[in-house]
DNA sequence: CTCATATTGTAGCCAAGACTACATTTTGAC
DNA sequence: GTCAAAATGTAGTCTTGGCTACAATATGAG
């Protein structure tokens, strides 16, 4: 399920891994596969963008809040940050609290650009503050750098 | 995985099952929670879309079509459509191709429109058409009927 | 009609992400 | 300083969604 480490926000253009071995044909092909690869770094998106707010909220990350936060049981946390630090996004001593490296600060500042850039468009759009927030959640790991781009010059436009 | 079978488009609320479990906190949870349920109905999502569209382009929806489509081994693409007959999306007899149940034709016709609606708003806010429609196949699946309804709304405002 | 080829189907493997159940530390009240 | 409770960690299980390899069935060229 993992062929692609990162992918858009993280700059990584990827996605020939995958499409080498399938040539498939024209654009759909390779547009769904980019779509699929987006889904794993989702969740390392979530949980390194949550870790930066726990760290800069509360001054640490326990495996328990970033569960609780999540909706998602504790084991499976403490398992996710495992997969975190694997990918060199956090470092984690146990029952030391979680920590991102500068790669995983880095990861958070841009998912959080983002995200605050999707809420912002949804609401110009019209969308209430609630459902923004919501939907940008999902939305926001699939926004491409040239969308995202977009995005700004049209929030920009309108004073 | 799949706790909820459909979610947002689909007209079922849901998202009750998982959040009874971990009362959570407050709404992040629930949100994330929603998030990541409308993850199962993605996949769903886009082999019925893709299957409708064949269907109606081809007359008829071979696995091994539906694979090099998506990009994917057709052994998956079997797989995928064991799971879409078992969620009772669609009918296929062996070697005889695959079809819509009603339900599954009524996803499919949610879905495209969904899809319109979100390549239309990324295309008007200036995002080119090709990036348009790559980025609303992961987006589409995250939209909320509230926000579906502002971008129909905002669209039809601007003539 | 036969047989090679293409399509379809099956089986078995893997990692991710989720859970429950149980074990181990830490921490704080006393 | 002890010890119960909370937090953490570990183990084992499940489903999804992916793959490869192999088996079975259709199809079409001859």
């Amino acid at each position: 399920m993992v062929r692609e480490e990162q992918d858009r926000i993280s700059g990584v253009p990827s996605g020939a891994k995958l499409m080498g071995k399938l040539p498939a044909e024209g654009t759909q092909a390779r547009r769904f596969g980019k779509t699929r690869s987006a889904q794993s770094s989702a969740l390392h998106e979530d949980y390194v963008e949550l870790i930066a707010d726990l760290l800069e909220g509360e001054g640490e990350a326990r495996p328990t809040d970033i569960a609780r936060r999540l909706g998602v049981s504790h084991a499976t946390a403490i398992k996710a940050i495992a997969r975190l630090k694997r990918a060199g996004l956090a470092t984690a001593r146990p029952y030391r609290g979680v920590f991102l490296t500068q790669k995983g600060q880095a990861l958070a500042e841009r998912v959080r650009l983002r995200h605050r850039l999707v809420v912002d468009v949804l609401r110009a759009l019209g969308v209430s503050s609630e459902a923004a927030e919501a939907d940008a959640e999902g939305i926001e790991h699939y926004v491409s750098e040239h969308t995202l781009k977009a995005f700004a010059q049209f929030l920009k436009s309108r004073q």
